[in-house]
DNA sequence: TTTTTGACTAAAAACGTTTTGCAGTCCGAA
DNA sequence: TTCGGACTGCAAAACGTTTTTAGTCAAAAA
């Protein structure tokens, strides 16, 4: 019976997802979730191996969640320039949601550290891989004549890194004002960037 | 007798300033700190009102260190393209050599949490000016036709938190490979982007 | 008078023990 | 096959005790 496990696994996912984000990963017990669920404690570990990977499932969707946001949204875009702002674009948006859902993540973090890295590192380097494919095929395409011959993985490296200081600023001024007019300007700058002639004038 | 209560201070500042380094802020206790300036314990209140006082001195002038390279690189600097390449490259180094200094740092962090930040508050509004000035004095001079009219606050902001996200990831990844021709890529990229025409090509 | 210090205190950290809360298991029922 | 309730073991909280350490003070030294 696949489909119904699947919708009682999809169940108990969605009630945890509610829970980890009022209460964060340890003050969410096992039985909290079941209840939540309909379900008794040990019935979880029927559908799930532990809290943890639970947990991680949560997580995970979330990230995949933003990241197909992201990937939609390039997509959809023609050149390699709309690609780039579609990405800021949508990033900066789909944070801002997020962080009104997400309060207590900031203490999981902490207390948590090992485990959130390691999830982390794992969707950083697929937003790497994105922000890369887009660079490349710019490149390719002749659209930024200022990057030829630059290592995009450095480059990419680069912009995923900073973005993520951007958000954090952001964040933790909760400094959201004007964030269109500011990613818009800061795409302008970084697209003008990547066009700009070859460095000829000094 | 100001000038030997003068040298009084600044040894036992450099002593802490040492001891900090390699211990950290609780790991280090005040009668290590007067052990090594060859004083007596209750001494150094003479000097200092409380530990904390100390341990701020130390990290304010790292932090006065670190930002008069920046603006002695800046100043030294004709133009504004090559004041704000001035900024990272020498900001840049300077982190470099701070991490190899210090290696306690992330755990104090955790553990004083608040102190760092405040410190930190006071450092980054400095710098938030340093670049503001320069994005200013570009304008001015029109340099950066590609900012005309654009909030200089909010691209100060910008490009200080995007530095500080690319620090991160650089520390964490401990990935100073390349340090060079990557910060000379991202300022070329900056700069043509704030040289850039109007956006009147779509 | 200015500097320095050892003796003191109060508060916090470290430590060892007990208790408890919860993740995860097991068995039996449906 | 699906589930719940009782059980176990462990890890973290709670608690009391001891040690360490920031900070005070009064008196000695310079």
């Amino acid at each position: 019976m696949g489909t119904k496990d699947e919708m009682i696994k999809a169940e108990v996912l969605a009630q945890a997802q509610k829970l980890f984000r009022h209460y964060g990963l340890t003050k969410t017990t096992m039985e909290d979730i079941a209840k939540a669920a309909g379900k008794g404690k040990s019935t979880l570990y029927y559908y799930y191996k532990s809290k943890e990977e639970i947990y991680k499932e949560v997580v995970m969707g979330e990230m995949n969640e933003t990241f197909s946001f992201l990937k939609e949204a390039v997509e959809a875009a023609e050149t390699a320039e709309d690609k780039l702002r579609a990405y800021s674009l949508t990033k900066f948006r789909v944070l801002q949601e997020k962080v009104n859902l997400y309060t207590v993540i900031c203490g999981d973090i902490e207390s948590n550290f090992q485990l959130m890295m390691e999830l982390h590192k794992n969707y950083e380097s697929q937003e790497l891989q994105l922000v890369k494919a887009i660079l490349d095929l710019g490149q390719e395409r002749g659209e930024f004549p200022g990057i030829i011959n630059a290592n995009t993985d450095q480059l990419a490296f680069t912009m995923v890194c900073a973005g993520r200081g951007l958000q954090m600023g952001l964040v933790f001024n909760n400094n959201f004002v004007d964030l269109d007019s500011r990613i818009d300007l800061m795409s302008r700058i970084l697209m003008y960037g990547l066009k700009g002639e070859n460095p000829a004038q000094k």
